[in-house]
DNA sequence: CCTTGTGTTCTCCG
DNA sequence: CCGGAGAACACAAG
């Protein structure tokens, strides 16, 4: 489940390794969801360079000349992989769901590189698609989006503004990517926890001290995230095939039933914004 | 049945 | 009766 650390890392790794090359050819297999017939999609990609990579919330945009726009949304179980020329790329961890060898049943699209690199797109699922625009629909789409909580727009006075006038849980206001982009249920559950506020309470009823700790806790929370290279529950891997390291890290998300690292007492799961929330009872008011 | 992100539809309230 | 907000539902597929 990439959410804006794991995207984050993959961003800036392919910015590393795949800026300005050229794409000799891109593969679509029958099951790749794409915006338009095939044909039509390689012929916009073919001979493009990558001009460069950016991000918005938990889509990838990769700048092709001519002011087109490659967008690339992983949902659950994408993966972006790049291998260098002629070499097979390790697959990190003996986890059964890396493969060791790409492209395999779950590669939807692969971009060859001029220099004989490649990049798949992976996707278990098919959630995940590849999406080609303009700079007009890229700003339709980056209108869908609120603030970016590791950018300079991401202020205290901001983010009261996201809550401000809102009659709903708190969990709801940081899944909403309209609102606040890039965060999904692992950090709005994370996030809670270092905050020590439950993600059940209504923000209107929110002390202005409690708001400037979940600001601070949403911060904190992504930059460590993306300093261990995001979270593998178990799809998620960067663009070497590497699973992430901030599992190690996670005090709530996926630890219902066990016991809170800080109080010792046992994390419950309930239902908030229609997903599965997990809290500290005793810590989290 | 579950999983999550997101688009759509429904419902409620002032 | 309306607009808007938010909740609920639908969908992707394994």
């Amino acid at each position: 489940m990439p959410e804006l650390p794991e995207v984050e890392t993959i961003r800036q790794d392919l910015r590393k390794k795949i800026l300005h090359k050229k794409i000799k050819n891109l593969k679509l297999t029958q099951k790749a969801r794409v915006n338009m017939n095939h044909l039509d999609f390689v012929k916009l990609i073919k001979n493009k360079e990558f001009e460069e990579i950016d991000r918005i919330g938990k889509i990838i945009i990769f700048v092709l000349p001519a002011k087109k726009f490659l967008l690339v949304h992983l949902k659950m179980t994408g993966q972006l992989i790049y291998e260098r020329g002629r070499q097979i790329i390790g697959g990190g961890h003996s986890d059964n769901q890396m493969p060791s060898k790409l492209p395999d049943q779950f590669t939807r699209a692969t971009f060859e590189l001029v220099d004989g690199g490649k990049l798949y797109f992976n996707d278990m699922r098919r959630f995940g698609y590849l999406k080609i625009v303009d700079e007009k629909e890229l700003n339709i789409e980056k209108a869908k989006y609120g603030i970016e909580p590791l950018q300079a727009n991401f202020t205290l006075a901001n983010f009261k503004k996201a809550l401000q006038n809102r009659k709903t849980t708190i969990k709801a206001v940081l899944l909403n990517q309209k609102l606040i982009a890039g965060v999904g249920n692992i950090y709005a559950d994370e996030s809670c926890f270092l905050a020590e506020i439950r993600p059940s309470r209504r923000v209107d009823i929110l002390s202005s001290t409690e708001i400037e700790k979940l600001y601070s806790a949403i911060k904190s929370v992504l930059k460590k995230a993306i300093e261990k290279r995001g979270t593998t529950f178990n799809h998620y891997r960067d663009s070497d095939g590497n699973t992430g390291n901030f599992i190690k890290y996670l005090k709530v998300y996926g630890r219902s039933g066990e016991k809170c690292k800080k109080c010792g007492n046992t994390l419950k799961k309930i239902k908030v914004a229609g997903r599965g929330t997990v809290y500290c009872p005793s810590c989290q008011k």
